[in-house]
DNA sequence: ATATAAATGAAAATCATTTTCAATAACACT
DNA sequence: AGTGTTATTGAAAATGATTTTCATTTATAT
C-alpha cells in the first residue's frame, strides 16, 4: 500500500519504473491534473493547477514531465493554433474513448468528437497499412482535426 | 501584358486585387518560391530563397505575407513538430493534387501521399457534414497526418 | 542509514514570431 | 507620365513559449 498514491491509477508507478524512470511527486501531481479534466490544458495551465497543491513545483518541471509523458505515450500533445502546446491524457478520465478534434479558427475552441470514429479508425487502419508498406514507414500515431467556425463565432459575425 | 509577372500564374494579381490587397514584389517573389518547390518550407527557408533575387525583402515581410496567403487560402500552414511552421501552396506546382502527410517523429522528414485520398476525402466529406450539423460548426478545412518512423530512422535504430 | 544518479527549480538563454514606426511603393486618378 | 493616398515594407526591438544550465534535492538500491 503506497501511501501517496490515492488519486490516480497506481499502475502509473509501475509504468514509470518499467521504463527506468522514477515516479516522483511532481510527476504524480501532473498526471493527477490531467486525469481530472476533459479540457486541453497548456503547460502553464497545468503548472497553475499543480501549484495549488504543490506550490514548489516549477514550470520547468512541468515542461520536462510533459515531454516525458508524451514520449512514454501516456499523453498526447496538440497544436491547435493558439501559439502554445496543449496536452491531453492519451487514455482520458475513466478510459475515455479515442477521439478527434474540431477546432474553431476564430476563438480556438476545441471540441472532442467521436462521431464517425469507428469508420475513421477503420479507414485509418487500412491507410496506415498501405502507407507502411509503400513508404516503409512504421506508423505509430495519427492526427485528424477539422477546422472551421464554431457555433458562437459563425453567428457573431 | 504586365511586365514583372512572367513566372507565376497571373491570376494571383487578380486574386489579390479582388480582396483589396496590392500585389507587390515581395508577395510575388514569395509565391514564386512556393510554386517552385514540392518541399515544405519554413518562413526562414522562404526568406533565404527570396533573398537570392530580392536581397532587400525582409523576414518580417515574409511572415506577414505568409499569414496573408494562409488567410486568403492560397497557402497551407503546418506544424510538423520541429518548432517552426511550414508552408505549402494549397494548389501545388501544376495543380498538384490534394494530399496528406506522413511525418517522421525522429528526423522530421515529411512525405506527401495521395494513396487512399479518395476514400479519405469521401469519408471526410461525410464526417464534415455530420459534425457541421451536430455541433453547428462551419467546417472549412481538415488536417490528417500520420506519425511514425521513416525508412531510414527505423533501420538506423 | 547511506550512496548514487536521476530529478528538480530558479534563473538565464534561446529563438520563432510579432510589434513598432518611420520610410517606401502600388495604384487610382489626373 | 505625374501626383496623392494609403497599404505595405524593413530594421530594430519586443514578446513569449520553451529549453538550457547548474547547483541542490530526492527516489531508491544497497
Ligand atoms: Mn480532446
Ligand atoms: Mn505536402
Ligand atoms: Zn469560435
Ligand atoms: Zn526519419
Amino acid at each position: 500500500m503506497r501511501s501517496r498514491h490515492m488519486g490516480g491509477p497506481p499502475w502509473w508507478h509501475g509504468r514509470f519504473r518499467g521504463c527506468g524512470y522514477r515516479f516522483t511527486v511532481p510527476r504524480q501531481a501532473i498526471l493527477d491534473v490531467l486525469s481530472g479534466t476533459l479540457k486541453h490544458l497548456s503547460a502553464e495551465d497545468i503548472y497553475f493547477a499543480v501549484h495549488k497543491t504543490y506550490p514548489n513545483v516549477g514550470l520547468t518541471t512541468v515542461y520536462r514531465t510533459l515531454e516525458l509523458l508524451v514520449h512514454m505515450g501516456l499523453v498526447f500533445k496538440f497544436d491547435f493554433g493558439d501559439g502554445r502546446a496543449r496536452y491531453e491524457l492519451s487514455e482520458g478520465p475513466k478510459g475515455a474513448r479515442h477521439h478527434h478534434h474540431l477546432v474553431c479558427t476564430s476563438c480556438n475552441r476545441v471540441v472532442d468528437y467521436t462521431d464517425f470514429i469507428d469508420e475513421e479508425v477503420e479507414l485509418l487502419g487500412r491507410t496506415e497499412k498501405g502507407l507502411s508498406d509503400k513508404f516503409n514507414f512504421k506508423i505509430t500515431n495519427h492526427l485528424i482535426q477539422f477546422y472551421g467556425l464554431c457555433d458562437k463565432c459563425r453567428n457573431s459575425q
